[in-house]
DNA sequence: ATAATTTATTCCCTTACGGGAATAATAAAA
DNA sequence: TTTTATTATTCCCGTAAGGGAATAAATTAT
């Protein structure tokens, strides 16, 4: 599996951890705060920072929601 | 963002439900019945019938074990 | 068709998710 | 430093997630 990125990012998600670090990471490059990812995304604030602190728990619907707020993609390949 | 995917399988995953889709797919490629899935990965056997199916409540960090137990990568990556 | 296997659905149960709101802690700005 | 903004933590509470087990339904094999 070769994955060229020119511009954009990509990383492997082993954990939720890392997730939410990807998460969080992408937010503060896009200025966002918190409160204004989770009006987006349709989610509770509280949820946004138990993501982005790997609460491994997360329901995957509004894990998805906030990745799409955020022009993130989920994809799953073979290894 | 290109992606050269000479052998593998690679999809984006826009719901719970797709991503069910792709874990049913490639356990059935694997030849394993949710029993033997479920015990790899260390969750219920509901839990894999659940995600097959969709259900969009499922937690992040089972997907992920399931995920690994299949020998698939979970990626984010920009738009 | 009938039996055997696999999967889906339902039940009971313990546990805790997620929302909202308040507070504490951190970080950033003035 | 002292505000101000942002994030983390805690609480209450309704709701349901997920395990196990039993049953029903569906799929596959004989």
């Amino acid at each position: 599996m070769v994955v060229v990125n020119p511009n954009g990012n990509i990383s492997v998600m082993h954990d939720v951890e890392s997730l939410g670090l990807a998460v969080k990471k992408k937010r503060k490059a896009d200025g966002l705060t918190q409160q204004e990812l989770a009006a987006i995304a349709m989610v509770g604030v509280r949820f946004i920072s138990d993501l982005e602190n790997g609460k491994p728990t997360v329901q995957l619907r509004s894990v998805i929601r906030v990745l799409k707020a955020l022009g993130l993609e989920l994809v799953v390949m073979d290894k």
